[in-house]
DNA sequence: ACCTGAACACCGTTCAAGT
DNA sequence: ACCTGAACACCGTTCAAGT
């Protein structure tokens, strides 16, 4: 071996990583408020000036965790829309896929959505992965240009956002979300 | 007259509703994480300590801006439903009224729905006027007992939602919101 | 190159003291 | 009753200094 490591070394291994574990750790256990670069750096034992290493701002590390979020949620959907030949029924399955994502990972899902992150045009690699998430469903929209399969593939999406956000903030009771019945409209049931 | 008025007197006149004003300018300035008690204070004139003679957290100050909106939501969503006679009619006006709502007045609708309010069963007021506003939508769906029409009814107010979230964060550029044609789904149109 | 110590301006909260 | 002064613990951010 060409060195042997030491037990715990001066220089972190990781530290760009585990600042983003540590700070989703945080906003799961205590909210996105509870979030704070010093006890992120405390809980990775290093001193909190240490992470100004790796991100400018408090802010830029909670835009990295968002952007793997969207990386993430961009690999789910898309692999749900990938197994439906039928337009409707992958723009359904995106859906389902986006819901499952947030219900799944709220934590994550609040950072990637919450108010934190101001889209200004700074952080082109946040703005990309984001928009490469909501690609696929974009580019479903896009393939139903007739007029109410595009206006309901919108929908769908748009209602997917909205049983996130409601059941996360515990607005809506509704245990399932189902858009099964090609024929009806998209519907959520109880 | 009983007495005259000093210019700049000891007591502010009502610095309860100065405070709430003043929290809901800055929300409207600089977004939800730019509101302190401090500056609320400052912009107000008074003491920062001052606040606490009225509210005895931060959040307390946000949880009565949240509570006068949802007074308000609540009011404009009933004077909307009350326009119709058909129900599905009802829950389309409804939706739209809470659309605009959130379009309309974007600094207290994040206030309102924003993540800073953990509904932890204190604040019973809030809760209350929250139940109320929501409560128009629920008993429309409640009347819409037959399945299709109830399940539809929750879709449109889930949508009408995921449409205001979406929208303020700027992810979708739809500039209306549509539930016009009775016939066919719920639809957003661009 | 990567991390620490020390410092600065700011915040939420408290409490004794003023009017 | 309502407000201020002063203090405490905490935070984001910076920067010179350590290894």
């Amino acid at each position: 071996v060409k060195a042997v490591r030491k037990k715990r070394p001066y220089h972190h291994g990781d530290l760009a990583r585990a600042l983003k574990d540590a700070a989703l750790e945080l906003v799961a256990e205590e909210g996105l408020d509870a979030f704070t670069l010093r006890e992120a750096a405390r809980r990775v034992g290093v001193h909190h000036a240490a992470a100004y290493r790796h991100y400018a701002k408090k802010d830029d590390l909670l835009a990295a965790v968002a952007e793997e979020g969207f990386v993430v949620l961009g690999d789910r959907v898309r692999a749900a829309a990938a197994r439906h030949d039928d337009l409707m029924d992958a723009v359904r399955a995106t859906a389902g896929a986006y819901v499952a994502f947030a219900l799944g990972e709220p934590a994550r899902f609040r950072v990637m959505l919450g108010p934190r992150l101001n889209r200004d045009g700074s952080r082109p690699t946040l703005e990309a992965a984001g928009q490469n998430a909501f690609k696929v469903l974009l580019d479903l929209v896009a393939r139903a240009d007739l007029d109410p399969p595009r206006e309901r593939a919108l929908s769908i999406w748009t209602m997917a956002h909205g049983f996130a956000e409601l059941y996360l903030r515990e607005r809506i009771r509704a245990r399932r979300w189902t858009t099964s019945r090609p024929s009806s409209p998209p519907c959520l049931t109880e």
